[in-house]
DNA sequence: GCCGTCGTAACAACTATCGTTACGACCAGG
DNA sequence: CCTGGTCGTAACGATAGTTGTTACGACGGC
């Protein structure tokens, strides 16, 4: 399967953006630039922008325009689970069923579809259920005792 | 991030085609041709040849050559979890780091990576104790019962 | 108006998945 | 021994997601 080297951290790029920004705030400064995110992260500003936009959609961050523009948090850090931002950058199910719909005639080609989706459904509700355990506050935490 | 349109039913034509296969021996056939599981799976008998071979790699199934070939299980549908079969095809991990290394110079930059991986190690143990949870058996049973 | 920043489109490079064709390797049965 | 069916596997093409990059218009304090 070798689900990714060309693979998603957009979770972990999300989670470290948001971070960087709250951490920023709490130091007293209004907004970040998307170029200074960018270069915690190291990366481009514009992947930085993408991601932010997406997380804008979601409610989690908002940006300012002009002069003296930049992104800022909606909430505290402290409100914003992993699974918020999860869910922000929308992440297809995890498994698919068949490409093309299997045989109907056959009693596994007919019934495992359904069977599959609620094993499926089930492992999502996992994974969802740990990332709703782990706050950006969590994180930040985690992140400033390792210094 | 739609993690795939073009996705991962790996998982789910692995658990299908064993499902196929067990159901067959249990009828009293001895092996199951890569082009008969095709069929139920509706895709090409490569894709299920490919498939079986890394499944037999982690030994989960075998094949026999020559006339009258065709594939078997090495062990009792209830013997199999979707966790074995997951292993089988060996996923890269669910989430991903930084591609490049991050800013070592910022607090966030040189502490999130650990951080992050310690929440992905647990939401990967999540998965794969759910996936633990359920057998072929399980599946089989299920899809009969549907009918 | 200027200038810095966002907003976004467009493109290339890379990789994984899926389907397909092709052909050699293998072996039971005649 | 040879034949026919099946596996084993390489090779391609099509499709699509991710990441990085350039480019340029839009916006809005100053």
């Amino acid at each position: 399967m070798e689900r990714d080297v060309s693979a998603n951290s957009r979770l972990t790029i999300a989670a470290h953006a948001l971070t960087w920004i709250g951490l920023y705030q709490r130091r007293g400064y209004e907004v970040a630039t998307s170029e200074q995110i960018a270069t915690s992260v190291n990366t481009n500003p514009v992947v930085i922008r993408r991601l932010l936009a997406e997380l804008r959609k979601a409610g989690l961050a908002d940006s300012r325009r002009g002069a003296g523009a930049g992104w800022m948090l909606t909430r505290d850090l402290a409100a914003i689970t992993l699974l918020d931002v999860y869910r922000a950058i929308e992440p297809g199910p995890l498994f698919a069923l068949h490409p093309a719909t299997p045989d109907p005639e056959c009693v596994v080609g007919h019934g495992i579809g359904p069977v599959m989706a609620a094993v499926y459904d089930e492992v999502e509700a996992a994974l969802r259920g740990e990332l709703a355990k782990t706050t950006l506050e969590d994180v930040l935490r985690d992140v400033l005792k390792a210094a």
